[in-house]
DNA sequence: TTGACACCCATGAAATCCCATGATATCCCA
DNA sequence: TGGGATATCATGGGATTTCATGGGTGTCAA
């Protein structure tokens, strides 16, 4: 699976265009972005993506008060963003105002989906979710060897 | 699996291009590159080892602080470098600075992986590991046991 | 008419391509 | 087994392309 990695920090233009990082670019044809529910961020990733987080959400219970709510969240405020010649975007103001974006916009990787953040903010949650993954000792599930940068080193 | 061997020390050119030593580019169709956590170096690995990293992350739980948390640190400082036609890669300027590196860079393999290291850091990070390991009695545990127990690997 | 927005072109900086060079290492054949 | 011919490799640097960014124009709708 391709994935998104690496973070980029580029400008916000006074119409509220920013260019996707290159590399980015080169995984979406399209684009599907909505605010994050959980952090101060909005979240993005590929339509294919999108269409799988549909599929995830029909498998919970319909009429459960979770499916209802997990759809409403995500699914409600999630838009397509379109690609102008040069590979930029239009943030919606909303989007903007959720994350605190004004002039400045940090994309980060996170494999399978990115993040957009006001740059000083991500510098902030990073740290914080460093320290909770070392507490955790999260490590990712091993495909028969141990993870780099995790904690595994040679098998 | 294929492997990575011996050290290798390339001149780093004033557009901060170097040579990946030919042994570990035939390994590698494309390479993910890292800052390590652990030590002033640059973690390289395949590809595709990444990109299995990458579907372990998708089957988290989404939107769960692990999976965050998670793909935030292994994921958003990971870079993929690719080769020009003469086998060299970009090394970017944060790159250099986490490990030093100004006008040299000593490839290690480390078996399914690398490091790129600033040669006379690496000189004394690899006396000081050896000396561990001896003080330790570190031992390669035997294939077909559990995970590495005391052996523990980097650490 | 005034925004909002898609489309287009211009620009400078940086990354990449591509060719050239010399130094080793490898091959081949007498 | 010598020793020249050939291939591989690391390295340098100019030419070209990519990329982020700025700004203009036209269109459609409120």
């Amino acid at each position: 699976m391709a994935g998104f990695f690496g973070t980029f920090e580029n400008k916000v233009d006074q119409k509220g265009r920013v260019s996707v990082p290159a590399p980015f670019r080169q995984n979406l044809t399209g684009m599907a972005a909505f605010p994050s529910h959980r952090v101060e961020a909005i979240e993005g990733c590929t339509m294919d993506f999108m269409e799988q987080l549909v599929s995830r959400v029909a498998e919970i219970d319909l009429f459960s008060e979770t499916h209802d709510d997990l759809a409403l969240t995500v699914f409600s405020d999630t838009q397509q963003l379109s690609f102008d010649s040069t590979g930029r975007v239009q943030l919606p103001e909303s989007f903007r105002a959720h994350a605190g974006i004004t002039d400045r916009a940090a994309f980060v990787g996170l494999g399978p989906m990115f993040q957009i953040w006001e740059p000083s903010r991500l510098a902030r949650h990073k740290a914080a979710a460093r320290e909770r993954a070392r507490e955790n000792k999260s490590t990712i599930p091993a495909p028969g060897n141990g993870p780099p940068g995790t904690s595994g080193g040679a098998r």
